[in-house]
This record gives C-alpha cells, structure tokens and sequence, in this order.
DNA sequence: TTCAATGTTTAGAC
DNA sequence: GGTCTAAACATTGA
C-alpha cells in the first residue's frame, strides 16, 4: 500500500515521536521479516528518520540504520501512553490489541514506547545495514530522483522516463528506477490530473505533456501528503488527523462511478498485471 | 470458488 | 537489448 506519501505520512509521525529514544529490546516473530541480530540493536539510541522512495530508514547512534520497505500489506503502529501512532497499510484491526496475529517484530523503546511492524502478506521486510554502506545497497542504489526534491523538474521527468521510449507511461511512472516512491494509486491519480491516457508511450508524450504530468505528480503526492495518505482508520493519532487522501481520489479504486469532471464514468484496465484506473472521455 | 489487493523480482517468450 | 506476460512471495476478504 504504502506509496510516497504514505511512508512520508508514517515518517513525519515517527520522527517526532522517536528520535532520541532508546531500542530496549527487540522481538522477532517472523524471522523472515527481520533476519537481523537483534543484539546490534539493542540497547542504542534512534538518531534519525528517514524516507527514500517507499523506504523508512532509522539511524542509530552505532553507525547502523534500520531499512524497511512495508510492500503491499505492512503497517508501523507506535503505541505510546495511551495512544498510537499509526501508519502503512489500513487494517480494521490497526486500532485493536497490539500484538496481533499479523504482528511481525516488535521494538520495544525507552519511555514505555513500542514499535510494531505488522504486516499480513509477509512481503515486507526490515534490514539492518551500516548507515555509511547504505548507498551501496541494491534496494537504494538503483532508485530514480525524488519527484517532490527542488530539483526534480519536468525535463528530469522527460529524461528518466523517456529510458524506455516504448512502455506506456502508467507502467512507467511506477519503474522506481525512473522515478522513486510512485505506485498504483498516484499513477492513475497523476494521469487523470494531467489529462493523459494511461496507454501513452513515452515517445509519444510531448513536451507539454512532461510539464502537465510533472504537476500533476507533485500536485497529486502533496494533495495526499497534507490529508495524512490515503491510510484510512477509525483510530486518530495524537495530532488528530487520520488517512483521508482516498476520499479525494478521482479515480483509483472507482471502476463504473461517474468521472469528476464529466459525464463519462471510470473505467478500469490491466496494465502490466496491475489495475489501471482512468476515464476515457477526459484523458487522451 | 475465484479473483484482486497501495510492491518487487525473476524467468521465458517473442 | 527491449518489452510483455506470468508467476512467485502469503494472506485475507469480497
């Protein structure tokens, strides 16, 4: 689930929380899920929390970070006092009793914290890395630029996707080598935005379609970003705010439901083995 | 029972 | 080499 804005949503969340806190004590349920030697953890203080694409990173003060990509079905839950932060993949039981059966390691912080990686399908993962060897790493190394970093512009957009003249641009937009952190939903959400036909090849895209795209992925990332992602809950955190991007969607998910802006209705396709949502009368 | 699910990687075919 | 499809990972729920 977790796209850019969703991990930037958990990301913003943690890093106030905790930065400076202390990992007690880790648990591991499913070894697959964080085939690490907890005793390097244990014991060190958080330093810093990052995003990279769907990416969480967690420095700690021994030279080591913590590296976790959520994939389809993961979810971080901080549970402090007697709240909880909550982010990733949207689960009635989300708000339930902690642990649960989809409850994968568990870390326990200083000041009663608890850090739980939860997730259903098992995709997920947690590494731990050295934080100096972390550009090395294949999982980062061979992503493409941030769409939201200043220097991200339309011709960087041109320039990434037009690697691969020939695939259609939805399928593109979701290459994390071309552009980093753009998934199923703000794909689709991008194009209808920009007005572009999700079976577009990139050779076929012309320069005013790079600039109409290019805003249209910012504009769409940061919509998301300011209603918390798209994690719907019926838990609100401690600031009070809780998932509500899909109530904005124009046409992720809304297969046969009347277009936004006209008449027609959204249709849905597959593209590379993944649903594509987008309305034919409005995107060429 | 069958299908699809906010992700990624890999194997095979053309 | 480029592009496409299907499958794999594992589980749940419509």
């Amino acid at each position: 689930m977790p796209e850019l804005p969703e991990v930037e949503t958990i990301k913003r969340g943690l890093e106030k929380k905790i930065v400076g806190l202390s990992i007690t004590r880790v648990e591991v349920l499913n070894k697959k899920s964080f085939p690490a030697q907890t005793s390097l953890v244990e014991g060190h203080k958080i330093i810093k929390v990052w995003r990279r694409a769907k990416m969480l990173g967690i420095d700690l003060d021994n030279d080591l970070s913590l590296l976790i990509h959520l994939k389809m079905s993961g979810q971080l839950i901080l549970v402090y006092d007697h709240q909880r932060l909550i982010g990733g993949h949207p689960t009635l039981d989300m708000a339930g009793q902690m642990p649960n059966k989809a409850t994968r390691v568990i870390f326990y912080l200083s000041k009663s914290q608890t850090l739980y990686f939860n997730d259903q399908r098992k995709f997920g993962w947690v590494k731990l890395l050295p934080t100096a060897k972390l550009n090395e790493q294949k999982e980062l190394q061979a992503l493409g630029p941030e769409p939201l970093e200043k220097s991200f512009t339309w011709e960087v957009l041109k320039d990434r996707l037009s690697k691969h003249p020939q695939i259609p641009i939805k399928v593109a937009l979701m290459d994390q080598a071309s552009v980093a952190g753009i998934g199923n939903i703000y794909a689709s959400e991008s194009l209808f935005l920009a007005r572009i036909d999700p079976k577009r090849k990139i050779n076929r895209l012309s320069d005013k379609d790079f600039q109409q795209l290019d805003k249209a992925i910012k504009d769409a990332l940061n919509l998301s970003i300011k209603y918390g992602g798209s994690t719907r809950t019926h838990f609100v955190d401690a600031q009070g705010k809780k998932g509500r991007f899909l109530d904005f969607a124009h046409v992720y998910n809304r297969e046969g439901q009347a277009c936004h802006d006209c008449p027609g209705e959204v249709k849905r396709i597959t593209q590379a083995g993944r649903s594509t949502f987008y309305c034919p009368s409005c995107q060429h």
